[in-house]
DNA sequence: ATAATTTTGTTGACCTGTCAAATTGTTTCG
DNA sequence: CGAAACAATTTGACAGGTCAACAAAATTAT
């Protein structure tokens, strides 16, 4: 027997990708303004610092695995992060084509300061959730993302 | 007792916010290939599209306010498809300020012939996830964008 | 009626995200 | 060795997204 697709595309809002979508929107204008209002940062720029907090250095080519973010839109951020005091740039001795990235002092005072809030933020968005209903959360987030990477359809 | 936040920050990936962004990249990426691939049409397009599906007429500020999309990405994008030949707009009668706008023939068309494709693709999404589980998903969702949209934090 | 306010839509400026081509340095292999 | 293949980074072009200033029309309040 033939049963009706469980969400049935009627409404546009019915469509997973759609509330998501939203959902992140207003997700990234939050961060965005948390971060401007308490360190200038932009999104990007606390991303990268916050992954370069874990690795203490890494190359570019590193970062875009690790973040899965495109190579060109770094390369500029990087500069630019350079020349704002927040980043410093080593060339590799082996390998004159990598830089290994390193957050200067500014950086990670910055990165110190904002945390808290930060940290503030995301108690926030999971105070309500149950650590069961986070966790099937979290899976269905993982499954969604696995599907997502299946590019031939129909 | 004090326990750890439940998610430490240690990561970078453990932010919620984190995965729901790369998420988000990664379904964006496959609606775009399988839009531009069998249609022609843009995210954004489609999404319109489909809005007016649904609402048979609605002026530029609804559907801002519907999709929380901004003004003028919209009204940019309107006239982009206004000129494609997928939107016709009327003004309205009472309001000259107001402009109805309406799906054409061609655009009607476009989206019959991609709903399949689309259908598929969230039957894909969805094909791994218990009704039950998707459900919590959704709760948990909406709980998360309430809070985003809380502004004054710590 | 008319001045002040609000609403609708347009425009300019600017940042982010994605793709592909170009550049430079490194490695592989005949 | 030297040509071809490969890898790291940069650059150009363009779509998407956000913010703020603006003009025109409508509403309201006096």
């Amino acid at each position: 027997m033939y049963t009706q697709p469980r969400s049935s595309l009627r409404s546009p809002s019915s469509f997973v990708t759609f509330r998501l979508a939203k959902l992140q929107a207003s997700l990234n204008a939050q961060a965005t303004g948390l971060l401007k209002a308490n360190s200038g940062l932009s999104l990007v720029e606390w991303r990268l610092i916050q992954i370069l907090r874990m690795h203490k250095s890494a190359s570019l080519s590193e970062i875009a695995r690790i973040v899965q973010m495109d190579k060109g839109q770094l390369s500029r951020k990087i500069k630019a992060m350079v020349e704002k005091g927040l980043l410093r740039t080593e060339t590799d001795k082996q390998d004159q084509r990598v830089q290994h990235l390193k957050l200067t002092a500014a950086a990670k005072r910055l990165s110190e300061k904002m945390m808290p809030t930060m940290e503030a933020r995301q108690a926030l968005l999971l105070a309500d959730i149950s650590a069961d209903d986070l966790a099937t959360f979290y899976e269905v987030v993982d499954k969604l993302d696995k599907a997502s990477k299946q590019r031939n359809i129909a």
